[in-house]
DNA sequence: ACGTCGTTTCGGCCCCGGCCGAACCGTTCC
DNA sequence: GGAACGGTTCGGCCGGGGCCGAAACGACGT
């Protein structure tokens, strides 16, 4: 496919809506992102069945109703780097709800299926400070750091790290923060736990994350995280 | 600007043959632009218009010359990023000449101003095995490196490295290759340096390179690059 | 001063593609 | 079986935008 054919994917305010919405890493179905962008399921319909043939979007049937998610990581990090392109020097928002979003989206949130923002990048660090991922011609787990994964019962999918599988640490540059944070299998591995044990929730239907009280105790006591890196300003 | 937006400007066939041609960072004029797209020179004033409004492009007119290059290294990037998604999967070239200039651009080319394919990668090793760079949280230019710029005369602009400025060296992923290779203030010096001293020269008008059998020499006898790593195959 | 050349502006043409509503299909629930 | 529901297909409408040619503009060379 061409350059230009792809880009047209993303030059449409309908598809683009359905991308951003996307990069929360949930899989939506298609009537929910229909009446998320505003429009007739039926035109939902065809943009889905381009995006999808266009290789961003990874489409699973259930029922009577189509699940879709971004194709992969790498989508995620394309979508976001080029919103952040594009948003580069944007003037400030000019509602109160959106400088709101943004805000909350700058503290805590999910990219595809890992924590950015200022938390991501926090967790990030402090695994670094930890000695549990080394920086070494790109991150690396540490065996300091399988011992600590192990004792709080942080699974890896078993394939993780195999020829082929996704790279058990990515990182990841981060928008907001201009920080890179922890991607990977890994990446994903500590966000879900981070949801399973309520130590952050999502707000609302976006990718902001709320840290909860138990959470920054939790992060705390296990990496140093400290409160101010993810309380609301 | 909405990510919608700013995708719409790469959507198109013409504007996206403008920018593909500009990843050779050099300065285009408009006519030039026009004629290798294949349209008007009306058409491809409003193009250029339009990149330049959205960021895309920067111009410097000269006379009756408008030349137009990207805008920074960013933007090359962003494209290169977005060129390799689009083809990726593609089906083998169909016309020998395309099939022939594919394989030339793997093998040496521009990235921007940089030195990108099996040559930029080769030159990125052997900077590391000789300790002229380190790799420590982010590519660095050792005391022994600094030494050995100024011994060979390459110069690195005089803002180099002062807040604000480029970085000295940013490492830049190669879509052939998928390694890094060196970018930056570094990266355009040593590019510059090898056009100069003719250890490179273009291949027509567009990003491949050809190395010289001065090249291959100078290559070898100062980095310890392999002549092998970059002649043809 | 005059012609040439690179570029820009404008008017007008035309097609691509996004949108909807209506009809249809398959699943789920009663 | 029938009704409700999510999703899809198709036909038709409509606007945006890419294209060109004509005309104008400014720089340059003679």
């Amino acid at each position: 496919m061409s350059l230009a054919r792809f880009a047209a994917l993303l030059a449409d305010p309908t598809r683009a809506a359905f991308c951003t919405a996307l990069l929360d890493g949930r899989a939506w179905t298609a009537g929910e992102l229909a009446r998320h962008a505003g429009v007739a399921p039926s035109t939902a319909s065809e943009h889905l069945s381009r995006l999808i043939e266009g290789g961003l979007l990874a489409e699973e049937r259930q029922g009577r109703h189509r699940y879709v998610r971004l194709a992969d990581q790498t989508v995620a990090t394309l979508i976001e780097d080029l919103t952040a392109f594009a948003e580069r020097g944007a003037p400030a928002p000019r509602t109160l709800r959106e400088a709101t979003r943004l805000s909350a989206e700058a503290r805590a949130r999910t990219c595809y299926d890992h924590l950015a923002g200022r938390l991501g990048v926090a967790v990030a660090d402090a695994l670094l400070d930890r000695g549990l991922l080394a920086d070494e011609a790109g991150l690396t787990v540490t065996e300091h750091g399988r011992a600590w994964l192990a004792e709080q019962a942080i699974e890896l999918p078993p394939r993780a790290g195999r020829r082929g599988a996704r790279p058990v640490v990515r990182s990841c540059l981060d928008w907001t923060e201009r920080r890179t944070h922890v991607g990977g299998a890994l990446g994903a591995a500590l966000c879900r736990t981070a949801l399973d044990r309520a130590w952050v929730e999502r707000i609302g239907s976006g990718r902001a994350l709320r840290v909860t009280p138990s959470g920054t105790r939790a992060l705390h006591d296990l990496l140093g995280v400290r409160p101010e890196a993810t309380a609301a300003r």
